[in-house]
Formats: C-alpha cells, structure tokens, sequence
DNA sequence: ATATTTTATATGGATTAGCATATTAACTCT
DNA sequence: AGAGTTAATATGCTAATCCATATAAAATAT
C-alpha cells in the first residue's frame, strides 16, 4: 500500500481524535458512512478525491495542491495556528504534506 | 460533478501545459496510462488519492492537508515563488486549494 | 450480564484504472 | 488539393476496487 495513503489515513484519525469524534460522527456530518471510515483510517483502500475532500472539510482541514518549493515555508507557517486549530495541545506535525519519500 | 474534481482537473491540466508535457509524456513519468489523464483532466473520473499524488508529483506539486485557518496566507505566500515553479509569467491561481464553495 | 457505544468485517452494486482503439490536428510530400 | 505520416487527445470495453448497506465484534459502562 501506499505510503500517501499510509499518510493521509493517519492523518485524517488523528484530526478525528483530535476533535473528539467517533468515526459515526464524522461520517454522519461528512456524509460518509462510518465503515468505510474505518477502512480509510486503516489504509485498507485508496480513497477518492470526493471522499478525502469531504472528510477534510469537516474536520476543517484544507486540501491543497502547492508547488513544491513552497512547502518548507508552509510548514513552518502551519505549525504557529494549527494547535489552535486542531484543539491540540501539541501539534506533531501540522502540515500533512507528502513531501518526503520512499516510495515509487 | 462535484466541484474539487472539477477544481483539481483544471489545475492538473495547467500545471502540465505549463511545464509543456503531453499527457502522454507525463503518464510515463507518472506511471499513469494517457487515456486516464485525459478522463481525469475533463473532470470524468473522481480520481483516487494514489493517482493524484502521483500526477502531483511529476508535475512537482505537494499535496497538502492543512488547517482552514492558514488557507489564506498559503495563497499569498504561494503567489509569490509559483511563477518561477511554474514558468509562467502570469499566474492566475498558483495554490490550488479547496477553499471556497458552492458545491454539496 | 445487559445495554450502549465504537470500530471492524462481509456482500453487492457502482465507478475507476488500464489497455486498445479511434478520433482529431498538424505537417509533409507528390 | 489530397493522401500519407506523426503526434496528441478522447472513447470503449473489461477487470480491479471503491462505496454503501448490513452485520458482527470489541470495548465501556451501569
């Protein structure tokens, strides 16, 4: 399986956690039934864009697509509002990019 | 067809002429077929996760999963450098977020 | 132990991904 | 001008896999 998959699940549960959800809630409020969010979480599928956007969007989490080069600079500027954000006390790491590899 | 498909196909499409590829030519970097680029770029398919991050990757953008919160200055901040990632000379939308709605 | 809540696992219908082919466009040649 | 060639994009068909419903398992609490 994927390691942006592998990526994405685990980010996903964490902001989940983070805002106190069960997968039944988040599936309800983002119009995903909560066995697939079991899978997702698991990485046991490779999910569609619809999917991965509707999920973000209730755990107010933005899907975006930069170029490259910027995101150093996006890393260090998530990491000063996302604590806040996530209603975490220690962000581990804000910015779920899938910059670093190993891949493909 | 949801509005993310649509958002992200047009944005896959740009980023390639901008880097003057065919499909053809980034499917094989990719490892994605040339018929599928095409269905994805009309905004005929809701892409997985593992083709879009591949594309992304060719086309040396990121895929991001960051806080609503920061969605505004990653825009400014993007503006300014994506000229140069993307060689273009006048950049109309250079951070391809998720952002504003009208969608579901 | 039962009830409640949360997460995980099957099964079937729907849609993507991949391959081959067809269409379209541009160019060259006679 | 028209035929032939090459390159680029689009379309059809089949197989693989996701998404949805239902069910089961695991964990928690009373």
């Amino acid at each position: 399986m994927s390691y942006a998959i592998e990526y994405i699940a685990s980010a996903l549960r964490k902001a989940r956690e983070a805002k106190g959800l069960s997968q039944r809630e988040l599936g309800k409020k983002a119009g995903v039934p909560q066995g697939h969010i079991s899978k997702i979480e698991n990485g046991a599928v490779d999910l569609r864009l619809s999917s991965l956007v509707a999920l973000a969007r209730t755990l107010d989490l933005e899907l975006a697509l930069a170029p490259r080069k910027v995101v150093p600079a996006l890393k260090s500027l998530a990491r000063s509002s996302v604590a806040d954000a996530l209603r975490e006390r220690v962000t581990p790491r804000p910015l779920y990019s899938l910059d670093e590899e190993g891949d493909d």
